[in-house]
DNA sequence: TGGCAATAACTATGTCCATAGGACATCGCT
DNA sequence: AGCGATGTCCTATGGACATAGTTATTGCCA
């Protein structure tokens, strides 16, 4: 349920069409929600039949594409999203679950296992670190459009929200690389 | 794909009839692999199917309940996993998407939600720990059957990666609380 | 001994999501 | 004018998962 208000999200920073929804998700809202294409493209037209996105179509070529618009129901349900209770939410990451059953990996494996993972959580702390200087600066082009249609007095506010969340994700990514080296000592005191 | 992996790693420790794998589940690789009943049976009759469990039946009433054993096909494609490269994988949480656009939200709302949020998670990292103390002093119930059955040479070394994946939710949960509480500061200072 | 709670085993249904594509458009080059 | 590279838009398929049930058995005690 959290794809359709990540792609509402996204919208009311300016209009898109399906492919830049598809490009700029991966750059923002995307490292906070990831996506494919193939949830994409279906949830937007979704989203339109019940009317929380209106499609205008541009002539591309023989054909058309759509470009869809957060719709005042679609702000609406966005805010009743926000406003509700939380639920809570299972973790399921498969890399605890090898963690608890590292005893059984051929040692060798296991470490290359382990380095390789914290290689993939060195490079997306990368880049959230990267992104949330863009923030930062304030010339992430997602938040410059949505900029362009929001009082200056609000800025800094939404500002402090979306670095607030790349601060957890940072800490996270973070803190998971420390328990991998964690690991990778463990492997060295038992084989 | 990590479900049935959880499943025969559970399986290891002794066989089980389905009723047990899903109880047993929730107080030990559920914490690090949640599953419903519903994805539970389904699964343990496909790996039945495939060779990496063996059912056998046990009457119950005037019908029959199957218990499960792990087979040398299971014990080696559990192998196999954990001895194949990892795989990256991308991290979905809800909480991360609502936290950066809270400045949409009600303030008394969102509030709200991190406080509830903050209770979840206070409760998830009491159960790990409660868990981790557990294993630790060997009373585990899973970990107890598994012994039994294991060399004691290879105790400590089964125990402290066990302990291992514990201590990586543990801090994961401990860096959240931390981080709502500064979510909490956050609505403080712009509101 | 009848009833009720707790235990045990399982199913149905729909949505979410990943993997793997397919098809047309535009641009720059020769 | 033709060709390939890249950009744009979208689909098909199956497995994973959540929610919400159903049916049978056992133990207990009034």
């Amino acid at each position: 349920m959290s794809l359709r208000y990540a792609l509402i999200a996204l919208l009311t920073a300016q209009p898109m069409t399906g492919y830049e929804v598809s490009k700029r998700f991966g750059a923002s809202v995307g490292h906070v929600w990831h996506a494919p294409d193939s949830q994409i493209y279906p949830e937007l037209r979704k989203l339109e039949k019940e009317g929380l996105l209106v499609g205008e179509d541009v002539p591309w070529g023989t054909k058309t594409k759509t470009r869809y618009a957060v719709t005042e129901a679609g702000r609406q349900a966005f805010r009743e999203w926000m406003n509700a209770p939380a639920t809570p939410h299972y973790s399921r990451d498969p890399a605890y679950l090898r963690a608890a059953y590292l005893d059984q990996a051929d040692p060798d494996r296991a470490r290359q296992y382990l380095v390789r993972q914290k290689e993939f959580h060195a490079e997306r702390l990368a880049v959230l670190e990267a992104t949330r200087e863009l923030l930062q600066a304030r010339t992430h082009p997602v938040l410059a459009a949505r900029f362009e249609h929001v009082p200056p007095e609000e800025h800094d506010r939404i500002l402090a929200f979306r670095s607030y969340a790349y601060d957890g994700m940072i800490a996270r990514e973070r803190a998971t690389i420390e328990w991998i080296d964690d690991g990778l000592r463990l492997l060295d005191t038992y084989s």
